[in-house]
DNA sequence: CTGAAAGCGCTTACAG
DNA sequence: CTGAAAGCGCTTACAG
């Protein structure tokens, strides 16, 4: 009826709980006709260690925690989160690793988060997203002695791996394109400028405006909203000879860059070409189709996973690029309809 | 340097760990002077309870869990659960009561996840979300003597408080304003026949249809994808004598429908009238602002949230409904442009 | 009202 | 290679 313990395991073995405790994780102390014996006895009897007595007796907690900073007016960006989640799961739980997820709603929450995971045992590492540019959760980390992987441009100071995938890279594809359909003046609408991606997207389409010989390349920073989007979007197209191209963020701001140029009496993709950054269900289903940055968010939380289970064991743990994004060509793309010399 | 254990604070209070223990549960066995001044002592040496061994020492996790079934296929359904959480999350750390989340791919992990809380004294109680008819889940969540919460219908049985929000009323008030404009020919786009808010729609939804003599009321069921929504959507407008009004079940849906009718010549709202439910960004971005079914989905959570820590505590925990979704017209719907008296 | 003790289910030195 | 024992940090009967 109840669970068995490891000393029902033991006595059932002929052993004793020592013996089981070294045969169920794999250490030396038991022969191995022993160890077989002790783990056929288990799996027979259906044991699982109990995750409060091996965390109580200082063992790992086989769980990684992932704080997600969600201010309530920004709940849009959401596709890309539940894909990492479940890349994120597939690799935990084939390890038999627990996910933590805790959502807050401040940034002081979330030190306060790990501090509570560091004093109950509660995870043995943290997964880190959406990193700011000298990102405080970093030094209270290391301050818990946690293991972390970030999920997203390697920090300054190389102390911690990370997962990242080459956003430079995948704008120049998308401004690349843009420029060889003939457009010269190709705006971008960019989420948080806090955030290190948001920075390295900046950087590179400024190099890229430059290299290119761009006529103008105006950015403008948002929160993220499609409200945001839609005012960025009319910010842009009302100055004077306004961009031919634009490239968003993310999926609700180029949704709302669509319907503010089809206010506005513009036919895209005739007179604006629109490029969205993540991919989602959404980009195919509006009309036209809208072209997107698109990349394997599934396989991205695998692999930070992966990346924080190596270093849980001790492996050494190098920062990976995962596969950029890559451009996927839809109807909202187009030489512009009348391309200018200058 | 480390946490203090309950044994610092009982040094320097000068009492035993007994009492200490005593205090911080709010507990009778010890004096209110004592209680008084050993909750100071715990509070001016920052202590907090090791979660792992209160759990091992058989008193509450303070912790309650939610799984998420998600199929790969279908993540569009997002926003509903991101602001459903935030809900959750804002009652539960309100009485430091952490949220264990876990996504599953299939049902059979869901209750795998139910099975290893219960030997982990992982969690206290859980939350059921996106419940079948005669669900799987409950009975097992019985076995192990789980105190749950239903969030959506009540099941069968009556056995589990739920905190539901009446869709009869809401797909009422939505279908009422849409033959009030003349629409005689209603149609609507289902999520998945399993659920049971789904079965609560559709039977509203048919007895309207008698109720207000509308000349067709077909229904199409699917699994709330995009594309699904969009085979509805051309499935429903190819008959002959077509609906005038769609109800969609989901956002995502509705714009893809939307899309669809302007892909076929339709004028939205002229010639087609959508609403959307729940409503979400997309829906207010998109050209025209889809008319949506809106409710306070934090206000759900959080009332969740209420419910189970009330059974927690071991007050009768009975159900309760909220406010049910109301409408909030906006530009895709109007009067027919041609109204039949059939 | 209080204190000393046992026990939750593990892990890990420590002797044999 | 194996067994008996201590200990992780709590909670909870159980005597005083």
């Amino acid at each position: 009826m109840t669970r068995p313990t490891i000393s029902d395991v033991a006595r059932a073995a002929g052993v004793s709980k020592g013996a089981v405790s070294y045969a169920l994780n794999g250490r030396p102390g038991v022969s191995d006709s022993t160890r077989q014996r002790i783990l056929a006895t288990a799996e027979a009897l259906g044991f699982h260690a109990d995750r409060a007595a091996r965390a109580l007796a200082g063992a790992p907690a086989k769980a990684v925690g992932l704080t997600l900073y969600r201010p309530a007016r920004t709940l849009g960006v959401e596709p890309f989160f539940m894909e990492l989640i479940s890349g994120l799961e597939a690799e935990l739980s084939h390890r038999s690793y627990a996910l933590l997820l805790h959502m807050v709603a401040d940034r002081e929450q979330e030190t306060a988060v790990y501090r509570r995971w560091g004093h109950d045992h509660a995870v043995d590492g943290v997964l880190v997203c959406d990193v700011l540019e000298d990102d405080p959760r970093l030094p209270v980390l290391r301050e818990l002695g946690f293991p972390a992987v970030v999920i997203g441009p390697p920090p300054a100071g190389g102390r911690v791996p990370s997962v990242w995938s080459d956003d430079a890279v995948s704008l120049q594809e998308a401004v690349e394109y843009l420029a060889a359909l003939g457009h010269r003046r190709i705006g971008r609408v960019a989420g948080i400028p806090e955030l290190a991606h948001t920075a390295i997207r900046s950087e590179a389409f400024a190099r890229l405006a430059r290299r290119l010989g761009l006529a103008a390349a105006p950015c403008v920073f948002t929160d993220y909203t499609g409200p945001d989007g839609a005012r960025a979007t009319r910010l842009l197209l009302g100055a004077a000879d306004p961009p031919t191209a634009l490239v968003y963020d993310n999926d609700i701001m180029a949704v709302a860059g669509l319907t503010v140029a089809q206010e506005m009496g513009l036919s895209v993709p005739g007179d604006l070409s629109i490029v969205a950054w993540d991919d989602s269900p959404v980009c195919r289903i509006v009309h036209p189709a809208l072209t997107a940055l698109t990349r394997d968010i599934g396989a991205y939380g695998r692999q930070a996973a992966r990346l924080l289970l190596a270093s849980l064991d001790g492996r050494e743990a190098v920062g990976v690029a995962v596969e950029a994004a890559h451009l996927t060509p839809r109807a909202s793309t187009a030489a512009p309809r009348a391309p200018r010399e200058n």
